[in-house]
DNA sequence: GTCTATAAATAGATAGAC
DNA sequence: GTCTATCTATTTATAGAC
């Protein structure tokens, strides 16, 4: 038994627990302020450790944040699956259903494409990271094809427009927008979840006419 | 000529200018860093000036943010205005151009929905800044009504839809997701207006079959 | 593996000189 | 109207004790 963590509700994190439990908090930290507010200090301070002891573990800011990130498409990943499967046989369903999915993930675990394929870790090559934002953008690619039954650029032009508004839900409601109009992040997945069904609606419609054909 | 700035061609700011050059330069560090890393201090580094002068004329941070806010409000409005203009005569045309107004507009001046309407000052209580946010939503709602012809609440809904769309580019633009995709800001405005046309199109559609019913 | 102590940067904000 | 100087707080990161 490796641990003395039995000294409160909330010990302090004694031996090998730490890398876990710091990848654990940065998620609650970005939740609740954003990537740009993101701080080594803060996650420390939010664990009772010393903001000395993430750096045994990870050897910047940013080493942390990739890992938080490489996880989170993990999780992401899973959670689409699973919105997949509960939205049942209706392939515009099943695609639409991810957007909801998102807005609920991003809005309340904190870590969203934002993190994901964040600019900043660009420059870190971290593998894990680098192979975790493939298969989300694949998932999302093979439901829109399934949906939309058109090509492979439709699908892709598709997907875009559906993680942007998604993400343009998450982005808006962290900065306040929404805070008048709706409680919480449950409603706001569902109006994404319309959003999609619009759109995929849409692109299933030929164009009026393109302005100046016969 | 209360001034004195012919000494070099980026001279400091001596009577009477300063406030205007600070609201001026905030748009700048808006558009490269965004809200989060906004500082006082930093805005007053390009300026030249030293980092006790902007409290001269904002008592704190949070009041030159409200003063950019309202003031990228009313430059927001009349882009819109003009982009429904250039739009030409199909009210469709007319409301997906906002969508391309947006995304140009927050891309390049850092000042969107984000700040215009941010938690952030909803306590300052600024006149300029609470009424400035009205008139740019009752125009999007406006031009909506006049390309669905359905009624409000559809167009409430088509207008949040766009408007979290546009918003999604510029927001997954500053992160870096299109870093590898796309060259710059003009280019997403023109995915910004298909999306909103893909959008139209989708609510003018009835639904397929709502689940469940005959 | 974690701690204390420490360093240098940067930020927000104020007092008082000019 | 702007400056210098200053204070406090925060963050990133390192060195060395336990």
């Amino acid at each position: 038994m490796p641990q003395g963590a039995g000294s409160g509700p909330r010990g302090r994190y004694h031996h090998g627990e730490l890398r876990a439990a710091l990848i654990e908090a940065s998620f609650d930290l970005l939740a609740e302020s954003g990537l740009a507010a993101f701080s080594v200090a803060r996650v420390a301070r939010r664990l009772g450790v010393s903001t000395a002891a993430p750096y045994r573990h990870f050897p910047d800011r940013d080493h942390l944040v990739a890992a938080v990130a490489a996880q989170a498409a993990v999780e992401l990943r899973e959670r689409f699956v699973e919105a997949a499967e509960e939205a049942g046989e209706d392939p515009a369903e099943r695609f639409a259903a991810t957007a909801g999915a998102y807005v609920r993930f991003a809005g309340t675990r904190g870590a969203g494409f934002d993190v994901i394929f964040a600019a900043e870790l660009d420059r870190l090559h971290d593998d894990a990271l680098a192979g975790a934002g493939r298969p989300l953008m694949d998932l999302l690619l093979d439901l829109a094809q399934q949906a939309l039954g058109q090509g492979p650029e439709a699908s892709l032009t598709l997907v875009e427009h559906h993680v942007v508004a998604a993400h343009g839900y998450v982005a808006l409601h962290r900065e306040g927008f929404f805070a008048r109009r709706y409680e919480g992040v449950a409603a706001l997945a569902d109006r994404a979840v319309a959003g999609s069904r619009t759109l995929l609606r849409g692109m299933r419609e030929p164009p009026p006419r393109p302005p100046g054909s016969p």
